[in-house]
RNA sequence: GCCCUGGUGGUGGAAUUGGUAGACACGCGGGACUUAAAAUCCCGUGACCAUUGCGGUCGUGCGGGUUCAAGUCCCGCCUGGGGCACCA
């Protein structure tokens, strides 16, 4: 009987759904392991060979926790809210909730073809009602806490109120837009509306004004990425930067804890590397600079207070307040055209142009706070008025941008750490002695820090500082298809909707487009407005509803806590279940999420820890990136001008283009099925070919996409062999954190493994085992085995492990083994990879149950001693020939039987003996000359 | 510019703490079985030299170094990929 894959998968994926075999259970002594894979976003393009990689990964170690006792919580749904469903609705009018459903089942139809241990039971959706209510839930809950620093960390916004009621602003450290100074009396006297103002600074989920890319044509707000060159990506319209009252995320406030929590959790050094650099520490000083003839003074951050007597010139951005105000009548003219030429630069633009210096004297002058010298403010665009002060203390000697800068206006470079030679470049390492720095001299530089800190202090200059280069999250879009923001507006002041009143559904709208006004979409809705009493009402009854909706990481951002208690009405998760489950121990997915998603997930999480939500401080334990697969396109050569192609062996001796061909024309040989090309488009029909022997391409890696014709789809490779090859192969292309080419042509290899696996059982169409004792030799290939394969899945690498597989039935196979002492064991070994057939081959074997709960086998070290070593025996490193020896022999031992040999002493004729290495168990070396 | 990764046959890749480089698989060449094909099995396959046989030289991006021994460790480069970006 012949390995009938196709009949085997469909068997046991009914048996699977229908037993409910991996359903989690929170039940039972068993210890808990929870399995994550990123969801997906549900494209109308499917799913392509490239997504369920680290799915299958993930399945295996979630098999293989099963089969050593865990209860494993396996779950998968899908990240449904997202662009690509509204442009469809903008354009066909096709409310998105359809095409995110029919894309949904597409998914849903080839995800279960894989055979994934999934508990769809728990399966969400961040755009059903009954899950967006809780992403609702959870921002009320931001919009009610304030950020405690000294307790570090969020508390219910009426301990705040409290707070200001009874002390003011008096010994309150709360993570704040700006810094408030407000006696008791004063908060008593504010209106609702100054005191909801106030209140505003403080909240976790606020309003306020920031910049957004604005495109009037489209009447919507653009993503960095998609403006190009000052012009929207998709039409080509002009993009403006404009002021936007808007929804934000106080992220800020968790800097420091999401710093340090890096610290407990296994992820890659790389990963963490990108959130360090996201958040962007840096300790230093804030200083404030008087200036000559103002009032005013310039407050400026540095990291390097040591450097401050090296500080010949200042630089302002030229966008800040002080500009205009300090500017000499002389200069006037020349600031006015270089703020307007850098206004007309793009932010982007102005971090690009690294060559080229540019600047403005602004004729004023900053008195420095030592010296007192007078130091000449200028003004130029690699200050950006966004970060830090907007405004720096130049220090050309040890800064390279300053360095530059005052090179090329003839500004005066003062040394003041030794070490560097600044007549050819800035010296900006932290090592060296201060020199002409007053009391600074002769110190190291870190020591210098610190002095120049308590100097600035006790002088009342400024005081130490850390600052962050995150910024808040700006959390409202401009779009139809998100969650809404349970906030209504009395007076104009944001007030929370009622618990009871959510989930604030998405309302029914004419079309999916901004108003006419610019208004986002929601604000066509003819019903919606809110009553407190009554919830949702038609626009005349009620209060206005606030119309953004929420960005696409929110109801990510948490949804890993809603699989452990996907049914609950009552609470986003009870704690019991939070409690069973604590946390994710292995989570997979794509490296792009690395300062999206990731961030933003543990910054919910730490807050719903504050709030006594969650017990965890990290929601995710070990993370693993896995790598992308390419695609591995195929080129064929058509003449120029013609509608001729020709093999690519020919194609020197013609003048041609390379032209994409599908790949699924291309055997393993790079032949192109010159009938399928001729059938592949109307054109083709009439094509001349030309070619010897067979029609040739050559091929290229590059991205997996459709308009590249390299798109390989999962649901043709298992109709062809079977999800178990599909699963196995995915593995097998090679480390799974590495991005690699996708080459159809290496299956048949995996899948005649299979059959080969298949065939140690059957003879002739019958299962033949024999009840006889194994062989030494046999114990030692499943030993062997099950050794590599406990360590393969425990350190993720699994592709080794499918060699493992291979070497052991290859050597059963020579060995003719037919013994159920050694076949029984193979298929639990290989079910977490291949389940269907082990699951066919477990129950031949005369097990009634699944094989998803039986225990994963350990290898026994007997089996594995070996007696003898094949030593390798080498002359001045060179290896030459290899005897075998027993490995009970010592050093000396084996120096005698070596030397014994006549081939060692044919390599020595004529030659002193200098060293003999003997490493028992590994290697000889003998030295000599 | 900075940070993180990688660079091994025609291809994907393997190689525990430095200890037989190229496991396993694809592809390719040859053979067996077959009327034929498919399937299966066997042999060969890093390059070069030698070939009757034994064998020899080179070889893990490049150049140095440490060591009895380097894909692996150190120093300096080149290069592919990813991320961040005048971050003061």
């Amino acid at each position: 009987m012949e390995y009938a894959f196709n009949e085997i998968e469909k068997k046991w994926r009914a048996y699977w759904a229908s037993q409910k075999t991996f359903a989690a259970k929170e039940e039972g002594d068993k210890p808990k392991f929870y399995a994550l894979d990123m969801f997906p976003y549900p494209s109308g393009a499917g799913l392509h060979v490239g997504h369920p990689l680290g799915y299958i990964a993930s399945d295996i170690v979630a098999r293989y926790k099963r089969h050593q006792g865990f209860n494993v919580l396996h779950p998968m749904g899908y990240d449904s809210f997202g662009l690509p469903a509204e442009q469809y609705a903008i354009q066909t009018g096709q409310h998105p909730a359809i095409t995110t459903e029919e894309n949904i089942s597409r998914y849903r139809e080839q995800l279960d073809q894989i055979g994934f241990s999934f508990d769809w039971d728990r399966e969400v959706r961040t755009s059903n009602p009954d899950f967006y209510r809780w992403t609702q839930w959870i921002f009320l809950q931001l919009f009610d806490s304030w950020y405690d620093e000294e307790k570090a960390q969020a508390r219910p916004i009426e301990d705040l109120i409290w707070h200001l009621h009874k002390y003011g602003t008096e010994d309150l450290h709360a993570a704040a837009g700006e810094d408030l100074s407000l006696s008791p009396e004063e908060w008593e006297g504010f209106d609702e509306a100054t005191r909801e103002q106030i209140l505003q600074n403080y909240r976790l989920a606020y309003r306020s004004e920031s910049t957004v890319n604005w495109c009037p044509a489209l009447g919507t707000v653009l993503a960095n990425d998609e403006v190009k060159d000052g012009l929207s990506e998709r039409g080509g319209h002009p993009v403006v930067q404009k002021k936007m009252m808007q929804w934000s995320m106080r992220i800020t406030a968790y800097a420091e804890r999401l710093l340090a929590g890096l610290e407990e959790i296994d992820w890659t050094e790389s990963l963490k590397d990108s959130q360090r650099n996201w958040i962007g520490r840096s300790e230093g000083a804030l200083l404030s600079f008087a200036l000559d003839g103002h009032a005013d003074k310039i407050q400026v951050f540095s990291t390097r207070p040591d450097t401050i007597f090296g500080a010949t010139f200042m630089v302002l951005a030229p966008e800040h307040y002080l500009v205009n105000e300090i500017t000499t009548a002389d200069q006037a003219a020349e600031i006015k055209a270089y703020q307007e030429q850098a206004a007309r630069k793009s932010e982007r633009d102005r971090l690009t142009e690294v060559k080229t210096v540019s600047g403005a004297f602004t004729g004023a002058y900053a008195l420095h706070p030592f010296s007192g010298a007078k130091i000449p403010i200028w003004i130029g665009d690699y200050v950006l008025a966004s970060y830090g002060t907007g405004a720096v203390m130049a220090v050309p000697a040890h800064d390279s941008r300053d360095w530059s800068f005052a090179k090329h206006f003839n500004i005066p470079i003062v040394e003041v750490v030794s070490g560097g030679n600044i007549t050819e470049a800035s010296y900006d390492a932290k090592e060296g002695k201060m020199v002409n720095s007053d009391f600074l001299n002769g110190l190291d530089v870190k020591e210098a820090i610190g002095k120049a800190i308590t100097a600035v202090e006790d002088n009342a200059i400024g005081e130490s500082q850390i600052n962050f280069r995150l910024r808040d999250a700006v959390f409202g879009r401009q779009r139809y298809w998100g969650e809404p923001i349970p906030i209504y507006f009395k007076d104009g002041l944001p007030r929370r909707v009622k618990e009871e009143h959510l989930p604030l559904n998405l309302p029914a709208v004419d079309a999916f487009l901004p108003t006419e006004d610019g208004e986002p979409p929601l604000a066509r809705a003819q019903k919606w407005s809110y009553h407190p009493d009554k919830g949702v009402v038609s626009a005349d009854e009620g209060y206005p509803l606030e119309t953004t909706t929420m960005p696409g990481w929110a109801g990510s951002s948490w949804y890993d806590l809603r699989y452990m208690d996907s049914q609950n009405n009552d609470v986003l998760v009870s704690p019991e279940r939070v409690n069973y489950w604590c946390d994710v121990d292995l989570y997979i997915g794509g490296n792009e999420h690395a300062t999206g998603h990731l961030l933003y997930t543990r910054f919910w999480h730490k807050f719903l820890k504050d709030r006594g939500l969650v017990q965890e401080e990290e929601p995710f334990k070990k993370l693993i990136n896995q790598g992308m697969i390419l695609g591995y396109s195929a080129f064929a050569y058509r003449v120029d001008g013609e509608n001729t192609f020709v093999s690519a062996d020919l194609a020197d001796q013609y003048s041609c283009t390379k032209v994409h061909v599908d790949v699924n024309m291309v055997n393993a040989s790079d032949e192109l099925d010159v009938e399928a090309f001729k059938a592949w488009r109307d054109d083709l029909a009439t094509a001349k070919l030309i070619f010897e022997g067979a029609f040739k391409v050559t091929r290229e890696v590059e991205k997996m996409s459709k308009s590249k014709f390299n798109v390989v789809n999962p649901d043709d490779i298992i109709a062809q062999y079977g999800a178990d090859t599909l699963r196995l192969y995915e593995m097998f292309l090679g480390p799974l954190e590495q991005s690699k080419p996708w080459n159809t042509a290496g299956i048949s290899g995996v899948h005649s493994f299979l059959r080969k696996l298949w065939r140690l059982y059957f003879k002739e169409g019958e299962l033949t085992l024999s009840e006889e004792v194994p062989n030494e030799k046999e114990l030692k290939v499943l030993h062997t085995l099950i050794k590599k394969v406990n360590e393969d899945i425990n350190n993720f690498s699994f592709n080794t492990s499918v060699s493992a597989f291979m070497i052991a039935v290859n050597s059963l196979g020579e060995l003719k083994c037919t013994k159920r002492a050694i076949l029984g064991h193979l298929p639990i070994l290989i079910s977490p990879y291949a389940p269907h057939i082990a699951e066919e081959l477990w129950s031949r074997l005369g097990n009634t149950d699944s094989i998803a709960y039986a225990s994963f086998p350990q290898h026994e070290e007997q089996y594995l001693t070996e007696s003898n070593h094949n030593y390798p025996v080498s002359f001045n490193g060179k290896m030459r020939f290899t005897h075998e020896l027993p490995l009970s022999l010592n050093k000396e031992e084996i120096e005698k039987a070596i030397f014994a040999l006549e081939r060692t002493q044919q390599y020595l004729e004529g030659k002193t003996i200098r060293k003999v290495i003997v490493v028992p168990g590994k290697i000889v070396n003998i030295v000599a000359s």
